[in-house]
DNA sequence: ATTCGTGCAAAGACTTTGCATAAAT
DNA sequence: ATTTATGCAAAGTCTTTGCACGAAT
């Protein structure tokens, strides 16, 4: 059983208000608000656990750390915009055809991610 | 100007003989092969050096550390495919259309990822 | 009262860097 | 002789873990 503590609930409240994928970081800076005694460490754990509750979600993009998105976002199939300037990412709605004609032939596909670059709409001025 | 030495050489040669994107770990043991007492960070710098020399091009795929492949794998636009099982990476031919249309309006789009997941051929058995 | 979460500090994995030595030109 | 690369070890970053304390049930 798990608990319902302050901490947790500033990190709940850090992916309600962002409303896109964040990094530890980004999450610890923002739940600090809430609890400025915040660790590190604790936001580590308390993501792990919110994996496993399947309460959120991990983003994984090509070099970079791991951020997390709530899973209520990842209930249906999307993809991702990484802006090169503010190095923020978004989430796209949408998908394209014709990926199976990329495979090899003797391979299975079971899955597939697709990251967009480019400037957001605020950078792009 | 850049130095022809024996590590440089074993590296470069465990590129050619591994046609697929390696890891600098896998490079090093391949390269121990040819030269024993080369050292992790002699590769971290050697690909550092190749990366700007435009010999090799790295390869970024989400939640894991980059690996490199020789630039004319790179030559031509492509993306590739990654095993679930054995966790070899191969390269892919070809592209899709339409990824323009999942970009929310004010975005601007100047590169994308495409990474496949599934079995390999060998894997499917 | 018990159990689980937190903070802090230490430990790990991976990558980079300083420095003296060695090798290439 | 000069310049650049190497090996080793130390330092950085990011993430995980051990432990005693504190908070939630």
């Amino acid at each position: 059983m798990q608990r319902q503590t302050p901490q947790r609930k500033a990190i709940e409240a850090a992916f309600h208000s962002a409303a896109r994928p964040l990094s530890p970081q980004e999450i610890l800076d923002a739940a600090r608000k809430d609890v400025p005694a915040l660790n590190l460490a604790t936001v580590y754990r308390t993501l792990k656990r919110m994996v496993d509750d399947r309460e959120i979600h991990p983003v994984e993009l090509p070099g970079e750390a791991a951020r997390y998105e709530l899973q209520s976002a990842a209930e249906y199939h999307h993809h991702h915009f990484r802006c090169g300037k503010c190095r923020a990412v978004f989430d796209l709605k949408g998908c394209v055809n014709g990926l199976k004609k990329l495979l090899p032939s003797g391979f299975r596909m079971t899955g597939h991610d697709i990251i967009l670059y480019g400037l957001c709409k605020t950078c792009r001025t």
